[in-house]
DNA sequence: TCAAATATTCAGTTTGAAATGAACTGGGAT
DNA sequence: ATCCCAGTTCATTTCAAACTGAATATTTGA
């Protein structure tokens, strides 16, 4: 059967899902944040496991590995017994600190490696110091990218945004 | 018994293979790449099969894949029937180009929600424009770092590529 | 303190991708 | 033309991660 894909909401919801497969994230948990950014929450964990129809403890496992990285919050509503979670206010900066995180162990691993790459011969170490200095760069660049979207500092980089083409 | 952790070469290798899953590759792509890094070739298939102790059928897959990813290139060596890889000379940008293919990708999806979303709400509409925001933002960020790792163009660079620091 | 409601953990199952071996294809050399 | 060698493809197996249901822990309210 499958479930309809009709609905252009619920389609997107699954190409969130598919779309964090392929960096890593478990099908359900890309779900889940594309659920949030489309209707922001709050929700309980079983409203979540009831919309989303998956069980119970995954919903309950992939919400917190959201919360871990910043892309839920846990909220309590008044009256509420249950957890309820929400879309953060601004997940972005935190997604690209996990990102630079992933890019750092990288440019370690490389810069462990050094001391012991000369016996392969001097191309290696060339070879070696070009991808540091790219997985060097690739981190500035993050870096910068990630103070864009940091709360504490928006004012600062306003003026700078406007500058770029604005979106349709 | 699990092979040699000691060797610092191998151990390298190793990581690759764990990193690459991260982000979706097989673990043989990223063992090759590392392999490849280290050793940069040319190297037969069956040459790395067996450094590699895996089957052929799985280099060949996998170093087409790498291939494809502009990682390595296939290479004649005079005199030999068999294929020989190495290490590209600078397959940086080409990365880089597979990443924004990704996220361009995302950024399509959200596009593609934008007209649906405000049966959601109007705090849904701002979500989604703010997360195609960036999605944006973070498309100009790897291109513009692709430049810098572009053949086609170094010299240009090169100046303000000296500005920034440089690595130990 | 107990009972009810909810969340988390965990052992077992399911699933899908990765890896393999064997069959197939193609391309030179003899 | 045929044999050989190397690469690719494909059906099958293997394996790791995701997911689930049931048990356990935790929290809240009486």
């Amino acid at each position: 059967m499958g479930k309809s894909l009709q609905n252009p909401l619920d389609r997107f919801v699954e190409q969130f899902g598919i779309a964090a497969k392929q960096d890593g994230l478990p099908r359900i948990a890309g779900r889940l944040m594309g659920w949030f950014v489309v209707h922001g929450g709050p929700a309980s964990l079983s409203e979540l496991a009831d919309t989303l129809h998956v069980s119970r403890a995954s919903i309950s496992t992939n919400a917190r590995l959201l919360e871990q990285l910043g892309v839920l919050e846990r909220v309590a509503v008044p009256g509420e017994r249950q957890d309820f979670y929400r879309f953060a206010e601004n997940p972005y900066a935190r997604l690209l600190e996990s990102h630079v995180e992933r890019l750092q162990t990288r440019l370690d691993h490389l810069t462990q490696l050094m001391p012991h790459v000369d016996e392969a011969g001097p191309d290696a170490v060339s070879r070696v110091q070009a991808m540091r200095e790219f997985y060097d760069q690739a981190i500035s660049s993050s870096e910068s990218l990630m103070t864009q979207f940091d709360d504490a500092a928006p004012r600062i980089m306003r003026a700078a945004n406007e500058d770029r083409a604005n979106l349709g």
